[in-house]
Formats: C-alpha cells, structure tokens, sequence
DNA sequence: TCTTAAATGCGACTATGTTGCAAAAATAAA
DNA sequence: TTTATTTTTGCAACATAGTCGCATTTAAGA
C-alpha cells in the first residue's frame, strides 16, 4: 500500500482529521529511521505550524499508539512511527543511539532480557538501550 | 570510616576545594540511597546556593567521577554518587525507576547483558532500565 | 449549507540549563 | 601570618523546551 494511502488510513481510524500539518507530519515520520524531536519537526515541516501545534500533534499520535517515545542524550522528546501494526498489545523493543549523529533508532528484532525481582523491586517493564555508532557513522573511519 | 571524613577526602584527592556548599552536596548524596535532580538538590541544601553554583558543582563531581548519571522520566538530569571506591573501569550498571514515585536507584547488582552487533550498527554499551514500584511504593496496596 | 467538535495560533508563562564577568573565598606560597 | 594564585560563587542575561487558556479557524458529519 502507498505510504500516503497508509498516512490517510491511520488518521482515520484513529478519528484525527486530515489536516495538512498532520499528513504532512505523518510523512516525515514515515521517511525517517530515526527517531525526531520538536526540533527536527520544526525545522523539517513545510507549512510552518505553531510550536503548540506540534506539540498537540505529537501528544495526540502518542495517545492513539502511532508514535511513541524514543530515548536521547541530551534530555529532549523524540519520538518514532510505532510499527507493530497488526500487534494488540505494545511491543517493547530496543533502542540504539548513535553516539556520534546522536540519532536514535528501534531495534525491533533484539530481544529484551527477563529479569526477576530484585530486592523488593517490583519490576513491571525494561528498556534496554544501546550506544555505539550507527551505520552511516561506522562507514567514515577514525 | 564516617560520612564526614570520607567526603573531605574525595573533595582532597580530586583537587576540589571545601566549601560549605559542596560537602553539604556530597552528604545530600550520602543521605539519599535513589538520584538527585537540581531540583531535589536546590530544594533540600540548606545554605541557599544559586542555580548556577549547582549546575557547576554536580559538572565538576562529574567531571571527576565522583557522581553519575541517573535516568529519568521526564527528561530532566539526575545524578546518583558513584560507588565503586575501588574500581578503576566504570563499573556499568542497571537502573530502576519507581513508576509511582518516579525515584531512580542504582541496581548495582544485577548483569548486564552481552548484545551483538546487529545490522551495521556498532555497539559500544548498553543501558538497562527497569521500571515498576520500589519497595516504599509496593507496600501500600492499590 | 449549516453545525459542531477538533485543530490551530497567539500570548503569556514555567522550567531547565548555559555563559560571561566581577567579587569572594580557599588554598598554596612567601 | 601575610600575600598571591586559583577556585568557587553570585548575579544578570540569555537560550531552549514545554505548558495553558482562550479566541479563531477548519474538517467532517448532519
Ligand atoms: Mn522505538
Ligand atoms: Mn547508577
Ligand atoms: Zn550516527
Ligand atoms: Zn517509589
């Protein structure tokens, strides 16, 4: 299916309309591997919306699954498009974060450790969060 | 060897100066067993510093490996003191963040686990995250 | 076309964190 | 003890991330 055709359909069956700014922020998502934040939105976005905007946008895909948060060096929000698109219950994935671009990926196909209580902890999820260089970043020695 | 003369020795050995303000920090450190954002920080020291002041000390107790990082919820930097009296290579470890409370600790105990380089990424540490209830948030039900 | 609920823009605001510079305080040297 | 050197501190100004209320606009349904 095409990527706008897909866009189109996940708004609609999340009852979000189709305004310009969020097809338009649908698609970057869909044309990055990485991870974005409010920044790289801003900055990327043709039509120039409010920073509200984006923000509203991103707290409304996050609501509704399409996105989720990624993790960053520097503090900041970044989020990626949620895959899973057929899975029910939330897919708990790994993340990379390249130490030299700074940008972070999903790692959907390393496996998240179990690990058993630990003196009185209660643990109910785990995040597992690599750091190295990405490919883009190995190519280019020293 | 008691608190006091353990932090007027790691302020010696790493060439930091005595100031009020700083061994009231480090004790702070002592005190409380899970991270310390400036916030916490700025809220519990008694002598008033400014702002500023903080952010320069917690970077020179980083600089020196006296304290280090602790992740957080909501993107804001915590700090934690850095054990390991002994060992030279940063002893890599887990941490836990209560849901409830939003607490992080230190899991100095629990392994890491050995992840192999996957699809042109290079990885140079992994960072593990759990999340649940610590033990003052399990015991009240609900 | 009309209605309404969602989305947007604007302004004001809070919180976190940084930089430059002058004054104060701690340490080393005389 | 006094003096000189180097850290540390405080202040002001700034930068960036993020939030909230409210009026206006717009998408979608009737
Ligand atoms: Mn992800
Ligand atoms: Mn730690
Ligand atoms: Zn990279
Ligand atoms: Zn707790």
């Amino acid at each position: 299916m095409k990527t706008e055709q897909k866009i189109l359909e996940l708004l609609s069956n999340n009852g979000i309309r189709k305004t310009n700014f969020r097809i338009e922020l649908l698609e970057l998502f869909y044309k990055n591997k990485h991870g974005l934040s409010h920044r790289d939105i801003k900055e990327a976005i043709e039509c120039m919306p409010d920073k509200v905007t984006i923000y509203r946008a991103l707290d409304t895909f996050m609501e509704k699954g399409i996105i989720h948060k990624v993790p960053d060096i520097n503090n900041v929000s970044r989020y990626a498009l949620t895959k899973h698109e057929c899975a029910e219950t939330h897919h708990n994935h790994a993340h990379f974060i390249c130490n030299s671009c700074h940008k972070t990926f999903c790692m959907d196909d390393i496996q998240i450790p179990e690990i058993q209580n630990a003196h009185g902890f209660k643990i109910n999820s785990i995040k597992l969060i690599l750091e190295g260089k990405c490919s883009d970043c190995s190519e280019c020695s020293h």
